[in-house]
DNA sequence: GCTTGATTACTCGGATAAGCTTTGTCCGAGTTGAAACGG
DNA sequence: CCGTTTCAACTCGGACAAAGCTTATCCGAGTAATCAAGC
């Protein structure tokens, strides 16, 4: 089991638009330069999150990606549906009902005892993800690097007039 | 993000071998047999479950698989660990040491709040895991279904001496 | 100087390949039980 | 009838292929700023 690598990229770029002004829109490239990524598959990803509602594009010249809402209302658990998509990890296939005496007409995925087991385990996941926001995550780093931030925001906006 | 599927396999097969006697081993073609699955894969799987300790296995006429300790003793989380390996899903990359402005010195699998986050989310999904044995699944489908051991260790071990 | 129009550079967006993990299959090594044989 | 030897069937175990998903790349459609020309 292993989760994307865009993961990753998504949660760490989501951070690094919460950091610029609202209003101002950061061309993938630019993003993916921070952190040294092949631009064309981090806008890959990027229209995930356009897609998901979580960032808002936009095409020409003083383009790009920006938050479509404030970073406190963008959960970790967001990003990673957006990019991972939103089935579970563990996906019953019901196999009890090849068993002989297995019934085609019932739902093993809601009576299976250990698809229910799976599922507890995922929605334990699924709560601890929702309860971190993308501010928590931007609150936390500036608590411990002061300054990351504005560091930031300058680099991403150097060569903008 | 998708589990590979012998964990759903391997699951069920380890609450079969719960039901039957512990001196007695069943061979992968029979277990297979139960859900109508692949024999030569579910054996892959349940090399698996023998090399991590779960299983032991036995060649030879009347040999098999059974099951390496009481069921108590298996937690779900060790199946699932021994299909998937013991690696996270969610893999830190420390793609902030490439960021203009990173340490390649920091270990930022440990400072890094994104990485933190998506830590503590999997340790969530493991106490949950760890916190579910072979035998609380076998005790919920006994209580649900009685009959159901009773019936699948008769089946199980139908053809033999 | 201001408006208007064409132009040009820039950005996303989806269609198209390469690599790797998962899934599935096969045959050989080892072991056990049983059968045949001799005492 | 009992012990020994041979044999044959059975089972796991790992090596070998196919499929699907992730990763990566490319070029086209659309857009907005810019520049030039005309008023």
């Amino acid at each position: 089991m292993r989760m994307s690598e865009g993961v990753e990229w998504a949660l760490h770029t989501c951070a690094n638009l919460a950091w610029v002004e609202p209003g101002d829109a950061v061309p993938a490239a630019r993003l993916a330069a921070v952190f040294g990524l092949p631009a064309a598959y981090l806008n890959k990803q990027l229209q995930a999150l356009a897609r998901a509602g979580i960032l808002t594009s936009t095409s020409g010249p003083r383009g790009g990606f920006r938050l479509a809402r404030a970073p406190e209302a963008i959960s970790a658990l967001d990003v990673v549906v957006a990019i991972e998509g939103a089935e579970d990890a563990f996906r019953c296939a019901r196999i009890l009902a090849d068993s002989p005496w297995g019934d085609p007409a019932v739902d093993y995925r809601a009576t299976c005892a250990i698809s229910q087991t799976m599922r507890r385990a995922e929605l334990a996941w699924r709560r601890e993800l929702a309860g971190q926001s993308i501010a928590d995550i931007v609150g936390a780093v500036e608590r411990r690097n002061p300054g990351t931030g504005e560091r930031l925001r300058r680099w991403l906006t150097a060569a903008r007039a």
